[in-house]
DNA sequence: CCCGTAGAGTGGTACGTACCACTCATCCGA
DNA sequence: TCGGATGAGTGGTACGTACCACTCTACGGG
């Protein structure tokens, strides 16, 4: 392989291997169980080093795409739930995807004086105050999710200018304040709606619903944002693979930013039958 | 650094390394935010190539404790939620972390016939039958989690011999059958609990749960179980790190192996305010 | 016919070299 | 004093070589 055979932007070979055998793999070129060939033959097919072939491999070892093993080579696993799936959610992008039309209305942008927790939460300085944002996002009219960002007022100045309605928030982020989104620690749990809530989400209080904390990072890891989110219980699912997913366990979890839940939960009985 | 200057079972260079460094962060004689050095000086240090000191930094990075920028360095990260999260969730382990009794209660083994949907999920033969069994599983004596595995009778055979009220199911898996998880695919959502699940969880009918749908596969992508857990949702919370969850949004997505859930949702209202 | 062994082939590790693009601090000239 | 050029230093890529443990197969002896 030539070092700039095709046009192609100065991608690095083993990435340009690594995609031409991702795209034998989704066109069923290569099928699942089957191998994909020696490093060492890949090597002279590719007419590379024996390193660079290794290189295309872990990309797609890292992907969930390949399976190796030593001794005997280099399998095609069968396609998992969300292959490469380092990316991050975006509701619009799915959304679209499912043909569904995503709208979304702003509720509410404040300028509020954050909590001590959640100047822990984004390293605030002492005196600085939070844009607090809170969106309803529709599906097809059906609202879906209920969103409330919280973000360091130094770091978005004059965010009410941009239309949130229409736009993403990390979209947003990118484009005006050139803030990037690396990665983020999430929590998610099971609660059931106040009644606000499920105004707001066109259910009755006490249906269940998924409630997400979310806390968003940038590369180098500092904290960029912080939110909370409730999604209807009877419209989505989180899907996952490879559990990267812990638990935890604790006494009462929900306080703080939301109002409290329905006492839905009777008194604590013990089990025994 | 010498091939082996201690006994270490024949650990790789470039991991002897990457647990070094490991513990240097992890003892804060390398601070967030400071650098590591380069990998050339480290290659110096260790007294080996720059590409195992490649190799060390690569693992570090993978976890999430590294983060390398060109031209500038590799710089130790904050500590992350769930730092170095490809392990799976075990229930048992996870619990005595936090010094509280885990029990568990075998409800049922009981041998069925799989359903279509199941057949397919766990890629059986077309006469195999499936052992389902049923647990609670509870923390201080409290009730927390409703467990429901799907194993194809093949796979297991005399499973029913082995004490699932005092071993883990993967464990047992594992050690007497020769069956290892690899990884999974996995589903949550938030639902309300019927009166039999309710009862068994020591909660009222409707309050919010967890249900997590799940299938584990070995390395080479064979399915091996199938399970179907519901959470407490006052009790437990799930945390993971950099989002590798998606969405999936679906009409009705309750179905199946487990009751239908109360019809807490109103009619589908329309949101316009 | 069966079983164990030899050998070819595989991925994993480790060494070495070379060059590139990029960052950043320093220095020099305007 | 300020601003741009420069160069040392960094990680990223790519080549090459060598050896190891492991798996699987094919052959040959019992």
């Amino acid at each position: 392989m030539n070092p700039s055979p095709e046009p192609s932007a100065r991608e690095p070979l083993y990435a340009q291997i690594a995609q031409r055998l991702e795209v034998e793999i989704e066109t069923g070129v290569l099928q699942p169980g089957q191998r994909v060939g020696s490093e060492r033959s890949l090597s002279q097919r590719f007419n590379v080093n024996r390193q660079t072939i290794r290189g295309a491999l872990e990309v797609l070892t890292l992907r969930g795409m390949l399976h190796k093993q030593p001794g005997v080579g280099a399998v095609v696993c069968p396609p998992r739930l969300e292959r490469g799936a380092s990316e991050f959610f975006h509701f619009t992008d799915r959304t679209h995807q499912q043909g569904q039309r995503p709208g979304a209305k702003v509720l509410s942008i404040e300028t509020v004086k954050p909590s001590p927790q959640l100047q822990a939460d984004l390293d605030l300085a002492t005196a600085s105050m939070v844009q607090r944002i809170r969106r309803v996002r529709t599906l097809d009219q059906v609202p879906v999710l209920l969103e409330t960002f919280e973000i360091s007022d130094d770091l978005v100045p004059g965010l009410r200018r941009f239309d949130l309605e229409r736009r993403s928030f990390y979209e947003v982020l990118r484009t005006e304040f050139d803030l990037w989104v690396d990665h983020s620690d999430q929590s998610l749990e099971a609660v059931a709606l106040n009644k606000d809530e499920g105004q707001l989400l066109g259910l009755k209080a006490g249906a269940p619903a998924m409630l997400e904390r979310r806390r968003s990072f940038s590369r180098d890891g500092r904290p960029i944002e912080s939110g909370t989110d409730l999604y209807r219980g009877d419209r989505v699912r989180f899907m996952t693979t490879s559990a990267t997913i812990a638990l935890d366990l604790v006494g009462h979890i929900r306080d703080g930013s939301l109002p409290q839940p329905l006492s839905l939960d009777g008194p604590a009985q013990t089990f025994d039958s």
